[in-house]
DNA sequence: TAAATAAATTAGCCAAGGCTAATTTTCATG
DNA sequence: CATGAAAATTAGCCTTGGCTAATTTATTTA
């Protein structure tokens, strides 16, 4: 059996989604794209890259690229998708894009399958229903 | 003026918010109560305990009692009602119990207060409209 | 009230994840 | 193709927040 209940640290998390992010748009993520991305120092970046290669979520040549493994792109892709609802679901809302990116960042990393998926349910049927959008950005300019 | 914007880490408020609970609760929150309750040992919470009173959160007499200040209710009153506004939004969707409990721990501290006013309009909202999460739930199924 | 037990503290340890400064390797450019 | 700049690494440090074992103080009970 595959060892499949490793849950991951927020930080592992936020590197391997950044590099993801990197070699998708860029084709590459070197140390200081990642270290420049995350608001990190290239030092920070380089201890990190070795222990997510020791783990098994990068390869990683000394002075050369960096390369995600199929275990680490999963992970990437993971999170990837829960930062992606949760934006969707706080822009719906209405909240600023500011606070919605300081929140995402951090609650993407304690968000359960289930609890996932059941937000994603959710935000189609606010995204269909215009009106009780309405509703509810109303019932909050009432409450403060 | 006051300083307003000393963030707490997730540590610090998980233990003030434990520490409301007992004090609420039981009338007192000794060490060994707070240790039991957040699974961790007694050693680390005198540790911890210590250090919330240098900050100002609590009142500590050494091998006496624990008091919340002003200061530290009012986080501790904060975060107790992200935690109740969060486990009572993933209750409406109706994730697990034991999923919700773990996922709320989590993200309760990563949440603006515009972001919890926001979920908690849309909990008012789900609340007094019963087909409108029926609906959510078996889009959930179909879904998955 | 003395002894046993419970609670709290101290001492010393560890891992995660940051940092700066110094060094090494690679790359670009004249 | 030599050299300066850019990128990467290393070394050494720090804080947070855990842990266990040993000790000290408070409380209960015989
Ligand atoms: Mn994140
Ligand atoms: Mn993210
Ligand atoms: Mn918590
Ligand atoms: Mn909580």
């Amino acid at each position: 059996m595959t060892k499949t209940g490793n849950r991951s640290s927020s930080a592992v998390e936020d590197y391997l989604e950044r590099i993801q992010e990197l070699i998708e748009t860029k084709g590459y993520a070197r140390v200081v794209d990642i270290a420049g991305s995350l608001g990190i120092s290239q030092a920070s970046v380089t201890n990190m890259v070795k222990r997510l290669d020791a783990e098994g979520f990068v390869r990683h040549e000394k002075y050369r690229g960096l390369v995600l493994t199929e275990e680490g792109e999963s992970i990437a892709k993971a999170i990837g998708k829960r930062h992606r609802i949760l934006t969707d679901f706080l822009n719906l809302l209405g909240v600023a894009s500011a606070e919605v990116e300081r929140d995402v960042e951090g609650m993407e990393h304690h968000l359960s399958a289930d609890s996932l998926e059941a937000i994603e349910s959710l935000c189609r049927e606010l995204s269909s229903n215009p009106e009780l959008l309405l509703r509810i950005k109303r019932s909050e300019r009432e409450s403060k």
